[in-house]
DNA sequence: ATGTTC
């Protein structure tokens, strides 16, 4: 079982992770501190844990209230990974580089229309379905490393896709919408709390449609189909029978495979979790490899030289990187997180998971420059 | 994280 502590009166913590994995201060000082909040019920830390702006990222937080801050502004981000029906190693990386661009452009598909297809109520933000985003998001072709368990599904010869997005301007408004009114825990029978859990239900919907969506435009980008292999959300709140399950920066460990991914720079692992893992683990995983570093104390470590972007612009892998953002560059590079080996080490020694597969990057889309308006389009 | 610079 996970080290674990009480206060007084506060809800137990229980931390998945070894003494001498990276976890900074900052962060178990707010796991504790989410355990100290009236009707918080058990706090569980991730071995990807790291300091948040409204509370610590990669945990799992059982409560008695829905806490919308627990779920953070991006409810629904989550990975999903894709099997191309196409061979790794007859991929040419600059060409499918080339090709991907076009992932990271506006999507000019019927959006209407495939929302509708889905059942998906309109809304504000959908002129930004199809499309990647910023911060850690990234749609990334990637070639199969090894196959641990010949039984997982993975095709050692096929590429994957793997699509890490959320739900946009949903989610943001959502959380928005919380924080003018106090970021209230809210009940789950009260108007406000039904109404909080509708819209969250829609967000994670058009965050799931949204990485559908960018799989299939990077399939037709490379010429092949994307089948979807697995999928979950790592931002989000499930009411259950014991209580109110928030994961922030969590994957479940109830929905089958599950990818955790590297940085950009490392492996990324589909794992199976266990279900014999300690009941104090919240029927949760880790989602990543954690921020090991603040963005903004990344371009002093990585510098700002036209040879570091060079580098930064491919992996150790022979891999490259398409981010013609130069801050974005550089704060999310693949130093900027923990090595993803000791988020899988922990996870096995916890007893949380084991590893079926493993994937290494080839092309990892983020973003391309903006196109400069035209002088007649300019006001 | 963010139709992020209305």
């Amino acid at each position: 079982m996970g080290n674990s502590h009480r206060v007084d009166g506060r809800a137990p913590v229980h931390g998945f992770y070894a003494s001498s994995s990276w976890i900074e201060g900052a962060a178990v000082r707010q796991l504790e501190a989410v355990a100290a909040i009236s009707g918080v019920c058990a706090v569980a830390g991730m071995p990807d844990l790291h300091p948040g702006k409204f509370g610590p990222v990669g945990c799992a937080i059982l409560a008695d209230h829905i806490h919308p801050a627990f779920v953070g502004s991006d409810a629904g981000c989550g990975m999903a990974l894709f099997a191309l029906d196409i061979a790794s190693r007859r991929l040419r990386i600059d060409k499918a580089a080339d090709r991907l661009r076009d992932v990271a452009k506006p999507y000019d598909g019927d959006i209407a229309g495939e929302l509708a297809m889905h059942g998906l109520a309109p809304s504000d933000f959908d002129a930004a379905l199809g499309t990647i985003g910023g911060g850690n998001h990234f749609c990334e072709l990637q070639a199969v490393e090894e196959v641990f368990d010949p039984n997982c599904g993975i095709d050692r010869d096929r590429a994957y896709l793997l699509v890490h997005s959320g739900s946009r301007g949903l989610g943001h408004q959502l959380l928005e919408r919380q924080v003018a009114d106090g970021l209230r825990p809210l009940a789950t029978d009260s108007a406000a709390g039904q109404a909080y859990l509708q819209a969250h239900d829609h967000a994670l919907r058009w965050a799931s449609r949204n990485r559908q969506v960018i799989a299939q435009r990077a399939a037709a980008a490379l010429r092949c189909e994307a089948d979807p292999v697995c999928e979950c959300s790592h931002n989000c709140v499930v009411h259950r029978a014991d209580g109110v399950l928030h994961r922030k920066g969590a994957a479940p460990s109830d929905q089958g495979l599950v990818v955790v991914p590297g940085s950009r720079g490392a492996l990324s692992y589909l794992v199976a979790p266990l279900a014999t893992a300690p009941k104090e683990a919240l029927w949760s995983i880790a989602h990543g490899a954690g921020r090991k570093f603040d963005r903004s104390s990344m371009m002093g470590r990585v510098g700002a030289t036209r040879s570091d972007r060079e580098r930064l612009a491919r992996n150790p892998f022979g891999g490259s990187v398409i981010c013609e953002d130069r801050a974005l560059l550089v704060e999310e590079a693949p130093e900027a997180y923990k090595p993803i080996a000791g988020v899988i080490g922990d996870l096995e020694a916890f007893g949380l998971a084991r590893v079926v597969a493993s994937f290494r990057p080839l092309v990892t889309v983020k973003k391309i420059a903006n196109e400069r308006p035209r002088r007649e389009d300019r006001r």
